[in-house]
DNA sequence: AAGAGTATCAACCGCACGTTT
DNA sequence: CAAACGTGCGGTTGATACTCT
C-alpha cells in the first residue's frame, strides 16, 4: 500500500477523499470523510488524538481532532498500525505453528486469534493465512500439519468412552475461546495412508450449498435466526475448506476444470452440516450412540454449535459438549481408523432416516439432495401425497445425517490440487445452468448439485488388488463416487433429477453422459456430464 | 526487458452485537 | 421497547511489490 510519508495525497487519495456515498455515508456534519491510505499527518493526529483522549469514542476523532476519517476507520488504523508495541515483520516460525494450531482450534477467528499472539493484529493473521491457504493450495500441501492430526487422534481416542452427554448450553462456545481440544483431523495423509479427515481448504462451500438447496419452503421452521446462523455456517464451511469467500476466488485455479474438481466434489460431499435449528435448540445428542467416532454434522452437534469448533471444526472433529472439561469427556470415537473400517464396511444400501443413527454413511448433502430432489419431483407432479418424501431424509432426517469425510485427494489424483472452490459456484460455471436466475427454481438448479466429479478411470480398475493394497482402506472414501456409494444416497429418480434439472437440462447431460459405471453390490453409477465434465451421478440398483 | 501472474498488505464494507438514549 | 449509536469482527477489495516466463 502506498503510504505518502509526505502527507500528500495520491490521485487516489484524493479521488477517495471527495468520495461521499450518499447523504449519510462519507461525510460528517458536512465534513467529507476521506479514504484510502493514511498518510503520515493523520496518523500523528491520530495518535495525537489517542494519547489525550484514549482509546475509544472513535467517532469523536474526527469532531475533537479535525481529522476527516471516520470512527471506524480510525479505530482500524490505530489497532492495525499506530497502537504501541505492534510487532511488524514476518511472522516467525513459532507465530506461524501457533497460528496454525490456533486456526484448528478457533478458525477464522482472527480477532480471537490475535489475542494469543501479542503485537500481531487480526488482520495480519487473517492475510496470512489467506496467503497460507492459497500457497498450500498451489503446493496441494495440506493445510495443518500431520503431526497436529496425529495428537488429535490420539487425543481422540484416549477419549473413547464419551457416553455422549449432552448440555447445549453449556457454554462451548464460551469455552472456545480458551480451552479448545486440540481436535483436528486433518491431513491424516502422511500417517494414515493417505486418509485425511480434514480438507487442506476445499472451497466447497457445502452448508451454503446445502442451505440453498434445501430452501426456505421446506425449512421454514428453521425459524428466526436461521440466517445467522447460516452465515455463521458459512464461516464455518471456510474454516473447512478455506474458502476465502471471494466468489471470485472460487476459480483462481490455473484450471479450475480439472485442478479443483476433484475436491470439490469430493468435499461438497464430505462436509458436515449442522442444523440450524438443532444448532441453538438443545438438540438430542446423537453422540450418545456413541458408536460412530465421526461426529456426525448433523446430529451429533450439540446444541449452539460452538463457533469454533461445533460450526468450524472440520467435519470429523468431535463435537465438545463439554468444554470446560478436557478431551476427556469429548465424543470420542473409537479409533478413527477403525471407524473408517467400519464405515466403509457398513453397507451403503439405503438412506437410513434414523435420526439415531449417527453413520457418517448417510451424506447430508446427498441426502439432501436426494430429498430437494424427491420434493421437487413430487412438487412437479402436483402429488399432494406428502408420503412421496417418506423413503427420502426429512429436514429433521437431514440433521442427523453424517457425513464426516474429508478426503485427501492428493493422493491418487491430483498433486496440485487447488482447491478453493465452492460447489455451488462450480455447478454454476460448468452447467448451463444460470447461477444468477432469481428464482427458487433457478436456484435450485443453480446450487442443488455440486458437480460430482468421477474418477475418469473405470472405477473397477480403481479397486485394482494393486491399489487397494497401496491404500488399504482410503480409497473408499477419497473417491466422490466411493462416498456416493458409501453414502447410501442410491435410487434418485429420473424424474427427481428432472425435477431438478429440468428435463431438457438432464436430458442434455444424459446426451452427454461419458461413464457409466458398475459398482459392486448390484448398484450402478450413471455419471451425467455435461461439456465432458462429470457433473453429478446416479446411484441405482441394477436389475 | 517487459508483460503476466501471483503475493502481500492496508483499508473498506457490511453485519452483528452490546450499550445508550 | 425500540431506535440510534458505538464498536468489533470477518470478508473482500484494490494497489503495489514481487516473481516468473
Amino acid at each position: 500500500m502506498v503510504e505518502s510519508d509526505d502527507g500528500v495525497l495520491s490521485k487516489d487519495q484524493m479521488d477517495s477523499s471527495l468520495v461521499g456515498k450518499g447523504k449519510d455515508k462519507g461525510t460528517i456534519d458536512g465534513v467529507v470523510l476521506k479514504k484510502g491510505p493514511w498518510t503520515s499527518a493523520e496518523d500523528a493526529i491520530l495518535v495525537d488524538y489517542v494519547k489525550k483522549h484514549g482509546e475509544g469514542n472513535w467517532n469523536a476523532v474526527q469532531k475533537y481532532s479535525g481529522l476527516s476519517r471516520c470512527g471506524k476507520s480510525c479505530r482500524l488504523r490505530w489497532a492495525n498500525h499506530l497502537r504501541p508495541n505492534l510487532k511488524k515483520g514476518a511472522f516467525s516460525a513459532d507465530e506461524e505453528r501457533l497460528i496454525v494450531d490456533l486456526h484448528a482450534k478457533m478458525g477464522n477467528k482472527w480477532a480471537r486469534m490475535a489475542a494469543y499472539l501479542p503485537g500481531r493484529t487480526d488482520n495480519e493473521i487473517k492475510n496470512y493465512w489467506n496467503t497460507r491457504i492459497k500457497r498450500r493450495q498451489r503446493a496441494g500441501l495440506p493445510l495443518y500439519p500431520s503431526e497436529l492430526c496425529m495428537q488429535v487422534m490420539q487425543e481422540g481416542q484416549q477419549c473413547s468412552n464419551f457416553n455422549g452427554i449432552n448440555d447445549a448450553n453449556n457454554g462451548f462456545f464460551e469455552s472456545s475461546s480458551g480451552q479448545i481440544p486440540d481436535v483436528v483431523f486433518d491431513s491424516l495423509k502422511a500417517n494414515q495412508g493417505g486418509f485425511s479427515f480434514f480438507p487442506e481448504h476445499s472451497d466447497v462451500s457445502a452448508s451454503s450449498l446445502l442451505m440453498k438447496s434445501l430452501g426456505p419452503p421446506q425449512f421454514s421452521s428453521f425459524g428466526p435466526g436461521a440466517l445467522i446462523r447460516q452465515k455463521r455456517l458459512q464461516e464455518s464451511i471456510y474454516l473447512y475448506s478455506g474458502f476465502s469467500g471471494n466468489p471470485k476466488d472460487a476459480f483462481s485455479s490455473s484450471n479450475p476444470f480439472e485442478d479443483g474438481r476433484r475436491e470439490k466434489i469430493a468435499r461438497s460431499l464430505e462436509y458436515s452440516y449442522h442444523d440450524p435449528v438443532e444448532e441453538n435448540s438443545l438438540p438430542s445428542f446423537d453422540a450418545v450412540q456413541g458408536s460412530h467416532s465421526f461426529t456426525n454434522g448433523f446430529s451429533s452437534a450439540p446444541g449452539p454449535i460452538p463457533e469454533a469448533l461445533g460450526l468450524e471444526l472440520p467435519s470429523l472433529q468431535y463435537i465438545e459438549t463439554d468444554m470446560g472439561s478436557s478431551w476427556d469427556t469429548s465424543p470420542s470415537p473409537p479409533g478413527l481408523l477403525e471407524s473408517v473400517d467400519k464405515l466403509i464396511q457398513s453397507p451403503p444400501r439405503s438412506v437410513k432416516l434414523d435420526s439415531d443413527c449417527p453413520s457418517p454413511c448417510n451424506n447430508g448433502l446427498l441426502e439432501t439432495l436426494v430429498y430437494e430432489a424427491k420434493t421437487l419431483s413430487s412438487a412437479k407432479n402436483q402429488s399432494s401425497d406428502k408420503s412421496s418424501n417418506s423413503s427420502a431424509p426429512t429436514p429433521g432426517d437431514i440433521s442427523s445425517s453424517s457425513n464426516i469425510y474429508k478426503t485427501e485427494w492428493d493422493d491418487y489424483g491430483n498433486p496440485i490440487s487447488p482447491l478453493g472452490h465452492s460447489a455451488t459456484s462450480i455447478f454454476n460455471e460448468q452447467t448451463p445452468i444460470s447461477a444468477s436466475g432469481s428464482s427458487l427454481d433457478d436456484r435450485m438448479h443453480a446450487d442443488i448439485f455440486p458437480v460430482s466429479n468421477v474418477k475418469e478411470e473405470p472405477f473397477n480398475q480403481f479397486q485394482s488388488p494393486e491399489r487397494e493394497q497401496k491404500f488399504p482402506t482410503q480409497y473408499e472414501y477419497t473417491r466422490p463416487d466411493a462416498l456416493l456409494a458409501s453414502s447410501g444416497w442410491f435410487g434418485l429418480q429420473s424424474d427427481s433429477m428432472a425435477a431438478l434439472l429440468g428435463d431438457d437440462l438432464t436430458s442434455d447431460y444424459k446426451q452427454t453422459a461419458e461413464a457409466y459405471v458398475s459398482i459392486d453390490q448390484g448398484e450402478r453409477m450413471d455419471v451425467y456430464s455435461w461439456n465432458n465434465m462429470p457433473a453429478f451421478c446416479q446411484i441405482s440398483e441394477l436389475p
